[in-house]
DNA sequence: CCTTTAAAGTCTGACGCCATACGTTTTCGC
DNA sequence: GCGAAAACGTATGGCGTCAGACTTTAAAGG
C-alpha cells in the first residue's frame, strides 16, 4: 500500500527537467551526430527553420550551435548556401560508444532491454494482426534493403513492423530507443564478436509470423531476438568494465 | 527507408515543451489533485520543500500556487502550521473525468491502451520469471485491501507487480499510465455500467499464474484484464460523444 | 561583373526564472 | 502570556529566453 503511494509521488513531485534549453537543444544534436542520424557533411536546417522545428527562439538555437561549434561536431558558413554542416569522424563515434556502453551499468542496460522487448514485442503482435499483404511487401522491401550499417538496417526493419502495428506511440517509442540503445544494440563492433549471427534471418522469421497472423510467435521471436543483442553486448561491456 | 529517417529526424527536431516551468508545475499539482493521487484537506509540501523536490525556485512554486489557488484546489494559510491544502471536491473529479473522457479521440485511447497493455503485460510476465514466495504474499495483501477507490487499487496492483518484476523502468512507465489513463480505466462510474465486472477475480487469476511462473499466461491475463476495461470505456466514451 | 537572395551575426527591451535576503503572520510549546 | 519556529509574502540583481529588427557575408544567377 505504501509502496503504490509513495512511489505515485515518486512522480507527481518528480524534478523538472534541469536543463536549460539551448543545453537540451544541444544534447539533442549532439545525440543524433554521435548516433548517426546526421550524417558527415549533412547541412542542418538553417537557424530559423530550427528554431522553428524546436519551437525555441533563434538566440536559443545560435547558442546551442557555438557549443556544437566548440565540440567541433559542426562547421558554419555564413552567405547564400551557407549553414551549419555536421562533422561527424568515424573514429569518434567508435571511441564514443565505448566509453557509452562502458558507462552503462549491467542492471541498467538488462532493464532498458526489457522495456524494449516489450515495445518491440507488442508492435510484432500488432503488426500481425493487422497488416495487409502491402504492409508485408513494404516490411520486405525495408529488409532486403542491406546497404547501410547494421543499426540502421536494424531501425529500418523495427520501425517499418511498428507503422504496420499502426500504433503512433509505439512507432514513438521504438524511434526512442533506436536513438538510446538501437546503435550500442546493433553496433558493427558487436558483429565482429560472433560470426554466426544474422539478424536479416530473425528478420524473415519475425516476418513470416506477421504475415501469418500469429501474433504471439513475431512477438516471441522478436523479443529473443532483442535478447540475443543484449547477450552480446553484456559480453562485450564484461571485457570493458574487467580487463 | 524513407520512413525511417523521416521518422528519426521526428524525434530529434521535435518541438522542445512549450510550457513554462511554473506551468509544468500547475499541471503536475492539478492532476494528482483531479486524479486522487493528493486528497482533500491533504497538505502539500512547504514550498521550500516543494521547490527542493521540483528543482525549481520558489517563486517559480509560488507561481504554480498562485495559478492552484485560482482554480480553487487549494487554499494556503501562513504562520506556522499553515502551509497549502488541497481542495478536491468529488463532483469536480467526476465532472472533470467525463470531460476528460470526451476529449480523448478513439484511436489515441486505443493506441494508448495498447501500449499500457504492453507494458503491463511485460512486468506480469518478468514477475513470473522473477517472483519468490514472500513476493507472491506482498502482491496477495495488497490485492485483499478492497477499502479504497477501485482505480487506487487497481494502481496497488499493478504496481506491486511492476515492483516484483524489479524493472524500475516497467515501473515507472506503469505509474505515468496509472496517472494518465488508470483513473479513467478503473473509474467508479465504469463500475456501474456492468455489475458482473469482477477486477478481483481477475487479479487472483493473473496472481496464480505469477506463482506458478507461468509468464505467459500471466502476461496474456494482464492484457485481457486492460484490454476489457477499455471496452468499457470505449462504450461510455461513445454514450458521451453521441448523444 | 553586378544584383539578388539566403543565411549568419548583432542588438534591444520585455519577461520568466534563479538564488538570496528580509518582513509579516500564525501556531506551538513552555 | 511570551518567545521561538515554521511558513508564507515581498523584493532584488543577474541570467536565460523570447520576439523582432537591422547589418554583414557569401553564393547563386543573369
Amino acid at each position: 500500500m505504501g509502496t503504490s503511494r509513495a512511489s505515485a509521488r515518486s512522480v507527481v513531485f518528480a524534478p523538472l527537467d534541469p536543463h536549460s534549453r539551448a543545453e537540451t537543444v544541444v544534447r539533442r544534436l549532439t545525440d543524433a551526430i554521435t548516433f548517426g542520424l546526421l550524417t558527415d557533411a549533412e547541412q542542418l536546417p538553417s537557424e530559423t527553420d530550427l528554431a522553428a522545428q524546436f519551437g525555441v527562439s533563434r538566440v536559443t538555437v545560435r547558442e546551442a550551435l557555438v557549443a556544437l561549434r566548440q565540440q567541433n561536431l559542426v562547421e558554419t558558413r555564413r552567405g547564400r548556401g551557407g549553414g551549419s554542416f555536421v562533422r561527424a569522424p568515424a573514429a569518434a563515434a567508435d571511441r564514443s560508444l565505448r566509453s557509452r556502453l562502458s558507462e552503462l551499468s549491467l542492471p541498467n542496460l538488462r532493464d532498458t532491454a526489457d522495456h524494449y522487448a516489450a515495445v518491440a514485442g507488442a508492435a510484432a503482435r500488432l503488426a500481425a494482426q493487422r497488416a495487409d499483404a502491402d504492409d508485408i511487401l513494404r516490411i520486405e522491401e525495408v529488409d532486403a534493403d542491406v546497404a547501410g550499417p547494421p543499426h540502421r538496417m536494424e531501425r529500418a526493419y523495427h520501425l517499418e513492423v511498428a507503422a504496420v502495428a499502426q500504433s503512433a506511440r509505439l512507432a514513438r517509442e521504438e524511434i526512442r530507443f533506436a536513438t538510446e540503445l538501437g546503435t550500442l544494440l546493433w553496433s558493427p563492433i558487436l558483429q565482429s564478436v560472433d560470426g554466426a549471427y544474422d539478424p536479416h534471418a530473425e528478420h524473415r522469421a519475425i516476418t513470416a509470423a506477421i504475415a501469418a497472423g500469429d501474433g504471439d510467435l513475431a512477438r516471441g521471436l522478436t523479443e529473443k531476438h532483442i535478447e540475443t543483442a543484449v547477450e552480446r553486448l553484456v559480453t562485450l561491456h564484461l571485457t570493458l568494465v574487467e580487463p
